[in-house]
RNA sequence: GUGGGUAUAGCUCAGGUGGAAGAGCAUCGGAUUGUGGUUCCGAAUGUCGAGGGUUCAAGUCCCUUUACCCACCCCA
């Protein structure tokens, strides 16, 4: 006999948490497409040197690569994708083109499973690509912050930087060196391991004492978001203004969006590690659980699409992590528990009358509601026990007096009252208590 | 990959100093042969993660191994 196992890192979703999965997906596409958003989907399996295009060895170690002579991956993401999609297929996409793709990805985490972090999980993307006005920014911070709030997030804050702000602080700091990568990764971990964490950690990179401290002042600049713009302007240094200036339209947008700005907290420290970013970067944090990570994350990249197409076409976009979002949900108990889309359980009364629990389902169904037929004509307790544990929240039931009546029993489960109805009375009146309860 | 922790029933976990495997929940049956949630009664369930060692005796001590959890790294 096999031992049934997984692979660490892989999940089996039974029916209530997909039942909540599709409910999120539902609520986060209907937001996509309320803005214009059209959906696309790419393959699972690329090629190595698509996947690798920019990043190279950071992204090397996420991959899962296929044992197979062409040199294929699994996508660790869905930019990379998109970048090669888009120049491809320039000619015939509209512009600017606004695009969604809900997919799952894949990566190759050393680390086993940890809270919110898996090695398969979907990622629903927006981006917009040939546009490269504050506006664009704007709109996709403002579909983030819709999506939590419609999801039913309270507290999270969006953390907004700018690679220009991070840069120049880097600069100015006199830390400027091939690898402001490594420096960026290192102030990004500000909140987890503390200002001091950061000092040791540039010092121990060799950067000297002076630099590090200054860089470090410049980056634990505090305030509200316009006394800290207010104070990188007068840093003085060209890139941090023009980086700052960019900031301020974005959230002036957001606000005439309709969307209130006040959970944007621009935070000098927020580096993001992927370094295809050129302008606006961004993500959201819930400060109740800060060891999740962030539910998403997104910024300006400029130039990624270049690398595949010759030319530069600029893009903003931003990615919801699905399965965190789940993850974080399901820890803070903002999900309701459901097993089931069933509204009505025809109880099976007996196999002579199961012509009758037959017709009667079928008409539920004609009316749009989602009917379950019991099937066995077990005893009528078990039947109804079945329907309360699935929270299914009517049952009917034909038995003898019915069927010789042409009638049949309707029972609201959740008061707990039923009545003795026609057919036609019975779908009526289900489709009215639903439309009650939604 | 590095460091720490855990592993006992389907689930959550009890089981000082070694001495015949337990509870709660869930499951199944019944009280109630045309009606669920509450209550009451009853039943079933374990290679105590795997392999080896110490011992008269190991769930308990030692070694090895695997899986999971937490942290680092990186991120959604």
């Amino acid at each position: 006999m096999a031992v049934p196992r997984l692979y660490r890192g892989m999940r089996d979703f039974l029916p209530d948490t997909m039942i909540a999965r599709e409910k999120l997906l539902k609520i986060i596409r209907k937001i996509f497409r309320s803005w214009g958003y059209i959906p696309i989907e790419t393959p699972a399996i690329e090629l190595l040197e698509t996947l690798l295009g920019k990043s190279g060895t950071e992204a090397d170690k996420l991959i899962y690569r296929i044992e197979h002579a062409d040199g294929l991956g699994l996508r660790y993401e869905l930019t990379i994708s998109l970048a090669r999609f888009v120049s491809m297929h320039w000619d015939s996409l509209p512009k600017p083109f606004r695009r969604y793709q809900i997919q799952p990805v894949w990566r190759a985490e050393r680390a086993q499973k940890q809270k919110g972090r898996f090695r398969e999980f979907i990622q629903c993307d927006v981006d917009i690509i040939g546009l490269n006005s504050p506006l664009t920014d704007a709109e996709i911070l403002a579909i983030s912050m819709q999506c939590l709030d419609r999801l039913g997030f309270t507290d999270y804050k969006l953390l907004l930087n700018h690679r220009n702000v991070l840069l120049g602080l880097v600069k100015i700091a006199g830390l400027e060196s091939d690898d402001e990568a490594s420096v960026l990764r290192s102030i990004d971990k500000w909140d987890k391991i503390g200002k001091d964490g950061v000092r040791s950690e540039l010092l121990k990179k060799g950067y000297s004492e002076k630099n590090v401290s200054k860089l470090i002042e410049f980056v634990n600049l505090t305030g509200d978001n316009s006394t800290l713009l207010a104070e990188l302007d007068l840093l003085n240094n060209k890139q941090i203004k023009s980086g700052a200036k960019n900031l301020r339209e974005i959230i002036k947008n957001v606000n005439s969006m309709g969307i209130s700005p006040e959970k944007i907290v621009i935070s000098p420290k927020m580096a993001r590690g992927l370094d295809y970013y050129t302008g606006a970067i961004f993500e959201t944090v819930l400060p109740e659980l800060p060891q999740m990570g962030s539910l998403t994350g997104g910024g300006r990249f400029d130039n990624l699409i270049g690398i595949f197409l010759g030319r530069e076409i600029p893009a903003c976009g931003t990615t919801i992590g699905l399965d965190r979002i789940l993850a974080a949900m399901k820890e803070l108990k903002l999900i309701k528990n459901i097993n089931t889309y069933t509204k009505v359980l025809v109880v099976m009364f007996s196999e002579e009358l199961a012509n009758k629990a037959v017709a009667i389902a079928g008409k539920f169904r004609e009316a749009g509601i989602a009917t379950e037929l019991f099937i066995e004509p077990k005893k009528l307790s078990k039947q109804f026990e079945y329907a309360n544990k699935m929270n299914i929240p009517f049952v009917t039931l034909i038995g003898e007096d019915e069927a010789k009546s042409g009638k049949c029993v309707l029972k609201n489960m959740n008061i707990g009252e039923q009545w003795t109805l026609s057919w036609d009375d019975a779908v009526s009146k289900v489709v009215k208590e639903l439309k009650e309860i939604m």
